[in-house]
RNA sequence: CGGGGAGUAGCUCAGCCUGGUAGAGCACCGGCUUUGGGAGCCGGGGGCCGCAGGUUCAAAUCCUGUCUCCCCGACCA
């Protein structure tokens, strides 16, 4: 993409209304803005990473054995009357009536939903278990929105649910969701850690949020810092084997965030130099909650023995629109966004210092054309404006790499590659540069 | 939902106390100069001063109401 033909308005101060680091460095970039509290559009910048995100989220998912579908934002209430949370949910809930004056409304989350869609076309054991997931657009009217699209009113969430047998089987499902968030978080970037969360009513150990630590984190937590040092990606995962080892090894050491901290617990597991006492950001929250919902509405399938029983059940969510901002708030420094290149809106920044000099734009439209052959997103910085703009903006928007192309490197056949972290800085011949951006 | 703050140009803000018909920097447009880290000079364009009502000869400024946004707290992916 040429930057003089790309739509990403960025700022060069901080607009008032931002003062968590992510919300404003996705202003200053022109990721987003901001259409009313807690509701934002996504300009091209910020969609792109959203879409990458989102990949792969969906590919983790399918990988899993997972299935995707696609449910309505709008809802009818009398589901929601079914299971009792018409009433129970509150303000929270945008509530909508249709012409015909009847009740409906902007789904927070799709548990009756999907039990409606299950109930209605499965009614024998024989087609259990299912693993099915969306992506879609929630709405949840927050009293106060804040930190830009990490609290927002309407977010995008993947959230998946689990139809079994018998709690063994949800269990089975459980596992495989909690290993592939381990595993969709870290192709991320990140280091997401499972802690014990509260199961409500339902009771059990089967409730995990995945939080990354970040210092301007909302939750406060308490971990064992062995965690970090933790491998989410271990080779080979087959979703068919007994999941449980993998679940046991990453939930053997203690992790809780305040509200289920137990000080005294913690003092006695923790080791004081591995007490990890620190704030994280939540962005995946996994929930087994077995007849809570079939029971109530029906969902029963016939067994063997001919007698029925409600499904056991379970949903898993991924804060998909949060993860943008997750992501800014654990890689940034002073300057801008630090992408990890798995989600960069671009992979590579091309800076043309002088684009009135005929030698320097050759040598950058033979770059552009030749990492564009393979497959790389290029942000091409062709516009007429000074180096040290283009430099501030490319660190503002935080592509991997830098390739900068000016006349007096050209004349000796070089060109200078930078990445983001700050860790690769040298002058490289044009080739070079192509086979090394492309690794 | 309780407490606090703010709405003036695209962005950051001054002007308001003490009413007299709208300003700066950045951004934008034109020109000249400059050109490896957010350039300089000259000339321009752009504002129902959030909205409604009131007081006054006169309101961005005073009064009343209202809407919106932000922050702290309680609540949540």
């Amino acid at each position: 993409m040429r930057l003089s033909r790309y739509f990403m308005p960025t700022l060069r101060e901080n607009p008032a209304e931002a003062q968590i680091v992510s919300h404003r460095l996705m202003l200053r970039a022109g990721m987003i803005r901001q259409s009313s509290a807690g509701i934002y559009s996504w300009l091209p910048l910020g969609f792109r990473v959203l879409k990458k995100i989102e990949n792969i989220v969906r590919e983790e998912q399918d990988a899993a054995g997972c299935q995707e579908l696609l449910m309505p934002t709008i809802q009818p209430a009398d589901l929601w009357r079914e299971s009792g949370r018409y009433d129970d949910y509150g303000k929270e809930m945008l509530r909508i009536t249709d012409r015909h004056d009847r009740d409906m409304l902007f789904g927070p989350t799709n548990e009756e939903l999907i039990t409606d869609i299950f109930r209605n076309s499965v009614k024998s054991y024989r087609d259990l278990p299912r693993l099915l997931y969306h992506i879609q657009w929630k709405f949840r009217d927050e009293v106060r929105p804040r930190f830009g699209i990490m609290r927002g009113r309407e977010f995008l969430m993947k959230d998946s649910y689990s139809f079994d047998l018998d709690y063994e089987g949800a269990r089975r499902a459980y596992n495989k969701m909690f290993v592939a968030y381990l595993r969709t978080f870290a192709r991320m970037g990140l280091k997401a850690i499972p802690m014990a969360a509260d199961t409500g009513p339902i009771g059990g150990d089967l409730s995990h949020e995945f939080i990354i630590l970040a210092d301007t984190g909302e939750s406060e937590v308490f971990c064992h810092a062995d965690y970090l040092d933790f491998d989410p990606m271990m080779s080979g995962v087959d979703y068919e084997d007994d999941l449980q080892p993998v679940v046991d090894e990453w939930t053997r050491l203690y992790a809780a965030t305040d509200e289920m901290h137990d000080p005294v617990a913690f003092a006695e597991q923790v080791p004081e130099d591995k007490a990890l006492h620190t704030r994280g950001i939540e962005v995946g929250h996994i929930f087994y909650f077995g007849a809570k919902y079939s029971e109530a509405m029906g969902a029963t399938v016939q067994q063997a023995d001919g007698t029925e029983v409600p499904v056991e059940m379970g949903s898993y969510g991924i804060g998909v629109s949060r993860l943008v901002g997750a992501i800014i708030e654990a890689s940034h420094d002073d300057a801008g966004i630090i992408w990890p290149e798995a989600v960069a809106p671009f992979r590579v920044g091309l800076i043309n210092l002088k684009v009135d000099d005929s030698a320097t734009r050759e040598t950058c439209e033979r770059l552009y054309a030749e990492l564009s052959a393979k497959g790389m997103d290029v942000l091409y910085d062709d516009t007429d404006v000074r180096a040290g703009v283009k430099f501030a903006t490319s660190e503002l928007i935080g592509t991997p790499w830098q390739l900068v192309v000016g006349p007096r490197g050209v004349a000796s056949g070089l060109v200078e590659l930078k990445s983001r972290d700050g860790d690769v800085n040298e002058e490289i011949s044009i080739d070079a540069a192509v086979t090394r951006v492309s690794g």
